[in-house]
DNA sequence: AGTGAAGACTTCAGAACTAAAGTTTGAAGA
DNA sequence: TCTTCAAACTTTAGTTCTGAAGTCTTCACT
C-alpha cells in the first residue's frame, strides 16, 4: 500500500493542536477563527470551481464573466480596466480575452471614436453562462447556510463586514493591484 | 487623465446592490455573508503574503515549511505526501524542493531503508524562517480580531466550524486531492 | 503641420504550474 | 532466479501567468 500515514488533511482540532505544540504563543481561539474562515473559502472554491466547469468554463474566464456582468448593460469593458479588476497584468488579459473570444463568451472591437482602446463586450451566450453559474451558486450557498437562524445570519455578516473594514482600514491596498472577484 | 471611471473595487454595498440588480433571486443577506467571507479572506492572504515576502520567501515556499513544521519532529516528509498535502502534482512539488534546497530551506536525501524514497528534511534555517513568520501572523491576527470580544470570538469560531463541518459532509474531497494549506 | 510624449494594448521571454511519459527501485509469483 | 508489476520520483511538453519591450494612436506644444 506504502501509503504513509498522517498524509490525510488533519481535522481543525488536529491541527489547531499542532500549532500549539509547535509554537507556544499561540491563542488557539484566534487560531481556529483564522483556520476555519481560511478551510471554508478553500472548500467554498472547490465548489465553486465543480460548478463552473461542470458548464464548461473555467474559473478565469467565470470571473471574466462576472466583472462585465457586475460592470452593468451594456457590459462592456476595456481589457485594461478588466485587469486592474481581476489584479491581473495587461498582458494575462489579452490571452484569457483571446481565448473567450473564441468560445463565444465576449466580443473584442477596437472603439472607434478612440482608436486607441479596445472594448470587450460580453454575449448574449456569455451572459447566460453567468446566469446558469449563478443558479448554481446560489443554490448551494443557501444550502451551506441552512442551519443558521434568522439571527445567526445577520450576526455573522456584520461580524464579517466589520473585520473587513478592519482589513481594509489596514491595508491601503496591495500594491496598487486589486485581487480577484468575490 | 483616461481613467476609465468605475475601475476601482468598488465597496461591499455596491457589489451587493449590483448583484440584485443582474440577479433578481439573490438573498442579500447570504450574499453578504458569502461576499464578505470571500474579500476578508482575500485580504487576509494579501498581508500574509506581504509578510512572508518581507522573510525573503515566496508564498509557495511558506506553505512547504508549514508542512514540514506540522507534520512534528524530525520535520520529515517524501515530496509525493508533501504533494498530496499540498494540493500540487508530484512534478510541481520536485521542482519547489529543488529552489527550497539551493537556499538552503529544506535538504533532500534517498532513504537508505528504502531507496525509492525521498526525505525532505527541515533544516534550522528553515523551521526559523517559519517561526518568524508565525510570530508576524499572530500579530497580524490579534490586531485584526480586536474589535471583538470574548464572547463574539467564540461564537464566531462556533458558526464557522459549524459551516465547515456542512461544506466537508456535503463535499467527500476535490478529486482526492487536498487543497492548500491553512 | 511636425515633433515629442504619454497611453492602451500586444508581443516576447522566462517562471511555475499540470498531465503524461519515463526511470529507478522494491516486491511477488512462475 | 527471472520476470513482471507497482510505487516513487523525475523529466518532458504544453498552459497560463508576470515583467519588460514593442507598436500604434492620440494629444500637446512649437
Amino acid at each position: 500500500m506504502a501509503e504513509t500515514p498522517g498524509v490525510t488533511e488533519p481535522t481543525l482540532e488536529e491541527q489547531i493542536a499542532a500549532y500549539q505544540r509547535e509554537f507556544q504563543d499561540l491563542d488557539p481561539q484566534v487560531e481556529k477563527i483564522v483556520s476555519a474562515l481560511s478551510r471554508l473559502n478553500r472548500r467554498m472554491n472547490v465548489a465553486y470551481g465543480r460548478q463552473t466547469s461542470a458548464l464548461g468554463i473555467s474559473n478565469a474566464e467565470w470571473e471574466v464573466l462576472k466583472a462585465l456582468v457586475l460592470s452593468g448593460a451594456p457590459y462592456r469593458m476595456g481589457p485594461g480596466d478588466l485587469a486592474k479588476r481581476l489584479g491581473l497584468t495587461p498582458a494575462a488579459m489579452t490571452h484569457r480575452i483571446d481565448r473567450m473570444v473564441t468560445e463565444g463568451l465576449v466580443t473584442r472591437e477596437r472603439d472607434e471614436s478612440n482608436r486607441v482602446r479596445v472594448i470587450v463586450e460580453l454575449t448574449a451566450e456569455g451572459r447566460e453562462k453567468w446566469l446558469e453559474a449563478m443558479r448554481l451558486a446560489t443554490v448551494f450557498e443557501e444550502d451551506l447556510l441552512q442551519d443558521l437562524s434568522p439571527e445567526e445570519r445577520t450576526a455573522l455578516g456584520e461580524v464579517l463586514t466589520r473585520l473587513l473594514r478592519r482589513v481594509e482600514h489596514a491595508q491601503p491596498d496591495a500594491g496598487g493591484r486589486l485581487a480577484d472577484l468575490d
